[in-house]
DNA sequence: ACGTATTATATAACTTGTTATACAATTTGT
DNA sequence: ACAAATTGTATAACAAGTTATATAATACGT
């Protein structure tokens, strides 16, 4: 057996750390996807579930609720449209912008995935969480927020001593 | 303001959260990498520290000990070749495998990045963490081991209250 | 000892993210 | 009112992982 040298090395590997789980979660999370038979990525899941909570978005909006950049929100909703899932009008007010909305097979998609296939993820994920020495998602939160504060790089320039 | 669809959803979306998280801590290291002029990218490290910690390692031997797949740890190894930093030759007891060392200049590069690039960078990593409500390296931890035990998708076949 | 199974690495095609940049529509300043 | 700046989306090239599969070397069973 050779050492986890990303384990091993804590905080300076954070990244690939989280990088790997993240990957490992979603493609776990997609076998679920797929005892269901719901022919979708699991990265496709997450723009459905906006548009349902939040009603039709454009393309930046629904970039920054599922938190990735603008041009992979658009290559993911353009596979969306080729599903038949979404569709896309530009807006009245402003050409720039164009809408995105759940067609029928994609509002019967959401339903079926709230009613079976994202409480079976959940409880999966949860009783994966279950007991940890923390509260996982909260410490999630906070990264995240911190991050949004002041990029890392802004972050630890001296040793703690040195500071002020 | 849009909302945080990702983090709203909780365990549903943690794979895209974590992976999230991953992506923007690697760039943000790759940020710090680069204010010393450190001609790599931040998923080559790994494989440097790997070598450096337990001496030439193979192909197989370097994909598990950074916990990628062994196609992964191939390309990964040959930048480094490219890039002069690992040579590899084939065992002689095995003409299978190939064992990877650092160079001179390999040696050079872990030498530099152990006394200044790595502290740095686990100081930024090590501030951003500090004072979480929770120990998040043992959850990480937790997770892995238990994602090791058994997949996510035979987790949570059933609530809570019908186990057994 | 020789055919078959296994193991180690390599390669190809794909996924899902990124940055950089182009282009069209709108907004702003004079 | 119109030139310049800004904004929203699209596209191209890249990064770093994945799965599936090929190939060569070794190990194993009869």
């Amino acid at each position: 057996m050779v050492e986890d040298i990303v384990k091993s090395l804590g905080f300076l590997c954070l990244g690939s750390r989280f990088r790997r789980i993240g990957e490992r979660l979603q493609a776990d999370t997609q076998r679920i996807i797929e005892e269901f038979g719901v022919p979708i990525q699991s990265a496709q899941y997450p723009f459905l579930a906006a548009i349902d909570r939040a009603g039709p978005l454009t393309t930046g909006q629904l970039a920054q609720a599922v938190g990735i950049t603008q041009p992979g929100a658009t290559r993911i909703i353009s596979q969306l449209q080729e599903l038949g899932y979404v569709d896309m009008q530009t807006s009245v007010e402003d050409q720039r912008r164009k809408l995105v909305s759940l067609t029928p097979k994609g509002r019967e998609l959401v339903d079926f995935s709230k009613r079976l296939v994202w409480p079976r993820i959940e409880r999966a994920v949860s009783e994966l969480c279950d007991d940890l020495p923390g509260p996982i998602l909260e410490q999630l939160t906070a990264i995240e927020s911190r991050l949004a504060d002041a990029p890392l790089a802004n972050r630890g320039k001296f040793d703690k001593e040195q500071k002020s």
